[in-house]
DNA sequence: CTTGTGAGTGAGTAAACACTAACATAAGGT
DNA sequence: ACCTTATGTTAGTGTTTACTCACTCACAAG
């Protein structure tokens, strides 16, 4: 028989489980059978852990969403000036999306955003709190001067979401053919270099 | 008892039904009696007209395919400068996403990019033609001035297909609350305009 | 060494799933 | 008007799903 452990660590060890899985599987298409062959349990122990699917589910959200803003902390502390801060913000979430690659998937699935309504609201919040950060740190950048007063803080923020979002789909469509976190940042300079252009010609 | 169709005006009824409700549901949890229920038949009718859901699923990725293909002709043929044609390529998309929302999330699917592996290898060769066609008009847009020489025409490409898709995510996220066209070409010409910067300051 | 607790199992359940076979009848060409 | 055909239904199939329950036994505290 197998080794037995204390509930607190199975609980993480079928959430890990899941996480990895979600990316291979789907989302949508994991069942409680997967999970338990990954952790090496039977389907059964599964619900002593968690009572339903659903709440399996939240508490894979419940990381998710602690993983995510503690990423943002850091990033945030670790750095001084707006366009590092703006830096740092976006390699944080682009390491994030690197470690679990699910991420992206189970932000859009259906699980957390039409079944788990609490979760979605949450989920929610925490996007519109990373978009607060990206706009406040592009403001302090046109006040400092690495950035054109052109462009709106709020549709640069859009463009710079947009392009981590869409580096990410490249990435998992193109079966991981590239280092996630260089390109996104090579990509984000260029961004960065055309929002400067309008402040250089001044 | 319901009124009786000829097989391939029933097809095209169970290919919209499937595309409708692919947005609600979502694409990998329908199941072959929603989509019945959707039509107005007895779930046994479906597979009088696909023996199996996979080449249900291979006839709906074919509708896509050609609708798209077609949409980016229009836009090329309806127009001449490098600039409009690029222009008419992302609008061509957004309303694409606008008729169909359920096409991000198709497009995106263990349904096509797992169990389908000609449907898979069909639409990345469609969306590097759509890349191309990208590629080809900000080239264009650099020999004619309206953009930056300091931007490769293949990152720039990168950056407004992630626009598109960020934008379609925020749409959908948002429970539609805004038109997407619009907002859409609106961010576009935010992006065109520092794409122009890099120009004007010669 | 004993014993109480709780992690894990084996063998189920009903519901939902994709798919099938036998039969029915509306529709269209002759 | 008839007869063939193809679209549809009814009532199933076996499999997979989330979830349950009675039971077992590993393990740590006394």
């Amino acid at each position: 028989m197998l080794q037995r452990k204390p509930a607190e660590d199975r609980k993480t060890d079928i959430v890990e489980a899941l996480l990895r899985l979600a990316d291979q599987i789907g989302p949508d298409r994991l069942t409680t059978n997967d999970i338990a062959r990954e952790v090496g349990v039977t389907q059964a122990a599964i619900f002593r852990h968690f009572p339903t699917k659903a709440e399996l589910w939240s508490a894979v959200g419940e990381v998710i969403a602690v993983r995510l803003a503690e990423a943002w902390q850091q990033a945030l502390a670790a750095n001084t000036t707006p366009k590092d801060r703006l830096r740092a913000l976006i390699a944080a979430q682009l390491r994030q999306i690197e470690a679990t690659p699910a991420l992206p998937a189970i932000l859009h699935s259906r699980e957390i955003n039409v079944d788990n309504v609490i979760l979605r609201e949450r989920f929610r919040g925490l996007m519109m709190q990373y978009q607060a950060h990206l706009v406040a740190n592009l403001e302090g950048m046109i006040a400092d001067g690495s950035m054109t007063p052109d462009v709106r803080p709020q549709d640069a923020a859009v463009l710079l979401t947009s392009l981590v979002q869409g580096i990410a789909i490249r990435w998992s469509l193109g079966s991981r053919g590239f280092a996630l976190q260089p390109e996104g940042l090579r990509l984000l300079d260029v961004q960065l270099a055309l929002f400067a252009y309008g402040e250089r010609q001044r």
